[in-house]
DNA sequence: TTAATTTGGTGCAAATATGAGGAATTGATT
DNA sequence: AATCAATTCCTCATATTTGCACCAAATTAA
């Protein structure tokens, strides 16, 4: 982690509570007793999130946030006493990010401020050229592209019908477990199908086919489902079918 | 505004409600009683924002929202019954951006949709690469000038009828993924979903000729839509598509 | 062992998806 | 009214996918 966040509360004890739970989660903590200190600190030297209380001595959260937003999209959340409709609206109007009305749990918060600086990253990250967490889902030599459908064998393309595709991209991403002929049926070809059990067979089958030299395997768990596993050198020996 | 947003919950008081107070600030709604039938929709034609109910008929919002944070960062805003820490933290942790205990003030609400909407907008507006300052965007050998409405393919100016105009703005703007038929009918001709129709096939088949010599091709992914590639150098010969 | 049940393979026909050409329709402009 | 461009609709040809029947092989139960 190893963001800095500043605080702004009048009262010490909150001060200190976010601070203990922040920093219990490698957070780095600066607390100031108002708005305007916190707001002379940011302009000297910016910050990764902003905590504010509303009422504050000098001049209010709300003018704050105004302010910071003038110059920063940095991610701010309010604090208040009240819980009021308005205020809430003013805040997230004025640019905050969220609103919690004291007393608040602070887990929640702590679980909140990483919500939003995780959001922030995916966000101004994503649309870079970052190559992570791009919808990409694997098995074996098996890839799998959500985003464009399309799906690689060992880095080579490999076609597949559209419901070859939701069965293996269902079995990849429930790859820890059995899954039973209903299920695929109910997940796969809709909850009211009128068409018989074995089509899954047989999907299952063309499948199959298709991978049958990559380091997947469909196994068959007898009078149940499947389950994707890994080929073992054993497998290979026994079904082996080196055509394609 | 002009976004749209996808409610899943299984009581028809909520969702109306949420409708109605949502569309006085002009925000498109569709409803769905359960997740699974978002999720399809969602599939088949993105949304702007999300709101799941955590306790549906079928799978539950939290595995709803994991689903769709397989391919998407789609704003996501969670609505739950108890007041549980845990299942706040958990459902931020799974990525979604906020979460509202039953009963809620739809006001807040509202406020917060529109709170998400415009900081995803300023994050990604801010850094995204994709569109240059000018208006231009381009692909390939062809540049589009959002602002004059012309495009030029290899520096030399081709003309566009509106639909294809249209078509292949949205194709270079979402060139990182397929797109559905649907999706397409939605978002360039605002038909209702589910509509049976072929226009955006002809409207691609005109596109696909005016480009033919460029280093762009539209690309079919068999059974679901079209995406935009680079041309190789085997497209040329042979029409061979190796996409799923 | 035999019998009953489940699973896997082959082949085929029906259903579905796509692309091309051209006709019909719409809408704007003479 | 006539014309023209753009769009949509229609039909046909073709390609692909999918469900199912049938039988063989495997597994379990008795």
């Amino acid at each position: 982690m190893d963001k800095l966040i500043y605080i702004a509360d009048d009262d010490d004890n909150i001060r200190n509570l976010l601070k203990s739970f922040l920093e219990r989660e490698n957070f780095r903590c600066i607390g100031f007793p108002n708005g305007d200190a916190l707001l002379e600190q940011y302009s000297n030297s910016p910050c990764d999130l902003v905590i504010l209380d509303v009422m504050m001595p000098g001049h209010d959260g709300f003018y704050i946030l105004k302010e910071i937003r003038k110059t920063s999209n940095v991610p701010i959340i309010m604090l208040t006493a009240k819980d009021s409709d308005a205020d809430y609206i003013q805040g997230l109007d004025l640019g905050s990010d969220d609103y919690f009305t004291k007393p608040f749990s602070p887990v929640k918060l702590v679980s909140k401020v990483k919500s939003v600086l995780k959001r922030q990253e995916d966000l101004t990250g994503k649309t870079s050229a970052k190559e992570t967490d791009d919808g990409l889902i694997s098995f074996a030599d098996i890839v799998i592209n959500r985003k464009t459908k399309e799906a690689t064998l060992a880095g080579e393309p490999f076609p597949l019908t559209p419901n070859e595709y939701a069965l293996l991209t269902y079995l990849i991403s429930n790859r820890d477990r059995a899954i039973s002929r209903t299920e695929l049926l109910d997940k796969i070809w809709g909850y009211e199908t009128q068409v018989e059990t074995r089509v899954a067979d047989d999907t299952v089958k063309r499948l199959r086919k298709k991978i049958s030299h990559s380091g997947a395997r469909i196994s068959t768990i007898w009078g149940y489902g499947f389950r994707l596993v890994m080929r073992t050198d054993e497998d290979g020996a026994e079904g082996d079918d080196s055509d394609d």
